[in-house]
DNA sequence: AGAACTTCCTGTCCGC
DNA sequence: TGCGGACAGGAAGTTC
């Protein structure tokens, strides 16, 4: 399950691969992957002799700038939601039962898009059109985990407008961008925090302990490569070593590796939290 | 306005 | 062996 870390693995991979090179066309093998435009030709008019000039992140997004003739030529967006993955290949390359888009470079390369669940979209911007007004989740988005603006005080006082659960709000992408079910509960137990604590009684000390967690939860992960916790691969197709890292996602029914108190499970709110009901309070 | 609930989707796993 | 159901879960849409 892509989230931040993982993201940004697949960002430096692209900005390694397929920048400065026209796009010679592509495949849309699955119609509702595009989100905008609608329309395959259109989606593949507009990004077509096009070159990636830079790959940015902004939460769980990916957004390529794209230039034509050193001319703004919009922005190429992509969400891998749940279970999308960027593959770099052979054009010739058996194609996956999953795969959805496929975008040609030159040289026989291309970006494959393989999703199975189908829940990954794929944005073209046209120029002159604010990104933001097309790929609409960005609207609202909250700071970046590493970005200046994302202090304990911030945090504090976004945690204090809100009668929801910790867990809940860690999920919320306006009051800070890019956590998932994963990095959430593995933030938590960092912190010493249960899911279920209310996120507005929090102590200050707790919020900067959260605060913490969160950015050091998801530097580990990003120092190796996004393959921390999940069977993510990268670019190339490289996977991780699962299960290694996690103290508490996935880990219910076994022992703490603090305490060797077993890992509970709740579900909250439809989604699984895992935590140490010993070490986080 | 904020919060909760629903929906989208397919592969895997588990119990009977 | 086969089958039904639970489960995985980000974000958009809907409802209260």
């Amino acid at each position: 399950v892509p989230e931040l870390p993982e993201v940004e693995t697949v960002r430096r991979g692209l900005n390694a691969f397929t920048t400065a090179q026209a796009l010679q066309g592509g495949e849309v093998l699955l119609a509702r992957t595009l989100a905008r435009p609608v329309s395959a030709a259109d989606f593949l008019a507009g990004i077509t002799q096009s070159q990636i000039v830079t790959w940015q992140r902004r939460g769980k997004y990916l957004l390529a700038r794209l230039q034509r003739e050193d001319a703004d030529a919009g922005w190429l967006g992509i969400h891998l939601r749940m279970t999308g993955q960027l593959l770099w290949l052979e054009r010739a390359a058996p194609l996956h039962r999953h795969a959805r888009v496929r975008l040609f470079f030159p040289e026989g390369r291309e970006l494959r898009f393989v999703d199975t669940r189908t829940f990954g979209k794929l944005w073209w911007v046209p120029p002159g059109e604010p990104v933001e007004a097309v790929v609409t989740g960005l609207q609202g988005l909250g700071p970046e985990p590493f970005a200046p603006e994302f202090t304990p005080a911030y945090l504090s006082d976004r945690l204090q407008r809100t009668r929801r659960l910790l867990k809940t709000a860690l999920l919320d992408q306006t009051i800070v961008a890019g956590i998932g079910n994963i990095y959430a509960d593995e933030a938590l137990f960092a912190s010493g925090l249960r899911p279920t604590h209310p996120a507005n009684t929090l102590q200050p000390s707790q919020v900067e302990r959260l605060h913490g967690a969160i950015q050091q939860v998801l530097q580990t992960a990003i120092a190796k490569g996004g393959t921390t916790f999940s069977d993510f691969l990268n670019l190339l197709g490289v996977d991780g070593d699962y299960g290694d890292a996690a103290f508490a996602y996935g880990r219910t029914g076994e022992p703490c590796r603090v305490c060797g108190t077993p890992i509970e499970r709740l579900r909250l709110g439809g989604r699984s939290s895992h935590f140490c009901p010993r070490c986080q309070v």
